[in-house]
DNA sequence: TTTAGCACTCAAAACCATTTCGTGCTAATA
DNA sequence: TATTAGCACGAAATGGTTTTGAGTGCTAAA
């Protein structure tokens, strides 16, 4: 168990290499606990022992370990308050009732990415367990249409339907109203087996050239794309942390970046704002992911703060925590 | 002007160096040109002089210029022809009729972004000029509704509604049918105006709760996203290239691609493939862009590929032809 | 027009000494 | 028992020197 002085002295060699980025050393805590740097160096050497301290060198101040971080944002940070300048910055966004509420959380992420130099990610919800709410068939010209599909949870996708032969506007308009009729409520998942097992059999019987107008339909709406709205603002941002000082450095966290599991190690399940540090986030040992998801009627997102290690834990918390409540609260409110 | 061995040599020092990254000096190309080492040196300084080389350090191999690549692109490209192997790579994409045009665009940019090492970008044509075909309205609760917008050339956006006070379901589809009447064939941008002049004045005398219904659409309507559909793939991948070797070069390049403006300098206007090297390319100097214009039945779009300098440029130009031809070909045929 | 030969340049690598920062340990002290 | 002063030591960063190697330009001869 850490003694209190010690608890003391992690939190300030925590966020004096917060600020400075730089391993701290004995001499510079001195005035603070007035004491001797010899005094705090057996301290020092304690939180090593004890797993929450590390050095670079045999001879180099010490930095926390991600044990040390942990303990920092688990035990150690102040009771969480946004700052008002941030606050600030944020409110603007929410005030302004014309912005949409997808426009605002990108908005709000892009200042809190500008303000802070991290990356910041909004995820939405996959909408594979949604359910179909109406499917609109809209003629460009006589071998295509667009099938709009709208869930009940508000998503729009938009499919095209391209006609092996030209069919009449009466055996559309009929085909649509059979997929309206036997399609709403099912879910998105459940569209393809319904398609090929119930609805096949009934167009036939109303439809001339039937086989046609389903594989047509078949082809736009059995597979939709799992493709979740994902956005990333400030990716760059995080190369003007000092960490990233070496060619490979960069090079790795880019391409960490860029990879395609990128995105299904951000999404979050947990309603509180939590914190992964290092190993704990699965992208990068060298980056701190913090997150939160979001609900609003029945639509849910991730919206998340990739930063250093280093990171400005207190700071990015209160954003997020202030962030997710005013979504959640512009959802129900207008 | 450029004597014959001039341009040979020319050729082969490109050549070389898009192999090798190295400045070429003049003992490597003896055997190739049988004769001494002199006698190259020669034609290099007269290549340099007429601004086709150029020199790392005073006693330096060459590299070439701007000019040079310019110079080897315009005149000494042997002549056009995709090879066998990544023609086949590029084939079983087509030859799937399940995949989408645009799914197949993105597919065959992520193949040619993987067998190159270079980034490659689709750029779907803004809506803009576009005109207005449909709009339909779905309610997702009393207080929410769901806008498409469909153009004429089949580009679909939704937008979301949000009602200050419930408004009935005959006041809706009164609307929606105003709203189609009045807007159909409208040039996207010019549906603002459209609304706040011609069709509130007619709303009003249909609609109990005018104001209510009015501003809600327009808010929905009045600010289209000039959201072009926009897909980068592998961003990460110019990094691999040598000539990204130091941490400020790669974090310049990597910001250069996040930076807002980047999607206005992709977009291009020129049917045929066009290569823009080094300054030409308005991204940056170290880069350059090979890009394209395609057009699908009234859609047009842009594909491009971005590299070093010292780039591929058979190889990209004939892919990205090969490619062009493709895309247009399936959106003929289906 | 081509070539051999030579002097020269520059970048990169290797080597070395010095400085700086901060440590661990020991022995003395409160 | 907890703290402190003092000292020897380690590692990184800094800066200067030398060496090496690739490749050039120029001149004079073939």
């Amino acid at each position: 168990m850490l003694g209190s002085r010690q608890k003391d002295l992690l939190r300030e060699i925590v966020e004096e290499y917060i600020k400075s980025a730089r391993p701290v050393g004995s001499k510079s805590l001195c005035k603070k606990f007035k004491c001797s740097s010899a005094t705090i160096r057996n301290d020092m050497a304690s939180l090593e022992e004890a797993g929450y301290l590390e050095k670079t060198h045999i001879s180099s101040g010490r930095i926390p370990s991600e044990e040390g971080y942990r303990y920092y944002v688990d035990n150690l940070m102040e009771p969480k308050k946004i700052s008002g300048e941030d606050m600030l910055k944020l409110q603007t966004i929410f005030n302004n009732k014309e912005l949409e509420l997808n426009d605002a959380i990108s908005k709000s992420l892009e200042i809190i990415s500008d303000i802070t130099n991290y990356t910041s990610v909004v995820l939405g919800k996959s909408s594979s367990d949604n359910k179909l709410q109406k499917v609109e068939v809209v003629p460009i010209n006589d071998r295509q249409l667009i099938a709009i599909v709208i869930t009940d949870t508000g998503h729009v996708e938009s499919k095209n339907v391209y006609l092996e032969e030209s069919v009449t506007a009466e055996e559309i308009s009929k085909t649509t109203e059979i997929l309206n009729k036997m399609l709403t409520g099912t879910p998105i998942d459940d569209v393809p087996s319904k398609l090929e097992f119930d609805i096949k059999p009934i167009i036939r019987n109303y439809i001339q050239n039937y086989e046609v107008v389903y594989n047509a339909f078949y082809s736009a709406l059995s597979n939709f794309t799992t493709n979740r709205d994902v956005r990333f603002t400030g990716k760059a941002n995080i190369l003007k942390q000092p960490e990233f000082n070496t060619v490979d450095d960069v090079k790795n966290i880019i391409s960490k970046f860029e990879s395609k599991d990128m995105v299904s190690k951000i999404e979050e399940s947990d309603d509180e704002v939590k914190v992964y540090i290092g190993s704990e986030s699965e992208i990068d040992d060298s980056v701190t992911v913090v997150k939160t998801k979001y609900k609003v009627d029945g639509r849910e997102g991730t919206i998340a703060i990739i930063g250093p290690k280093r990171m400005e834990y207190e700071r990015v918390i209160n954003m997020l925590e202030y962030l997710k409540e005013h979504i959640e609260a512009k959802g129900k409110g207008e």
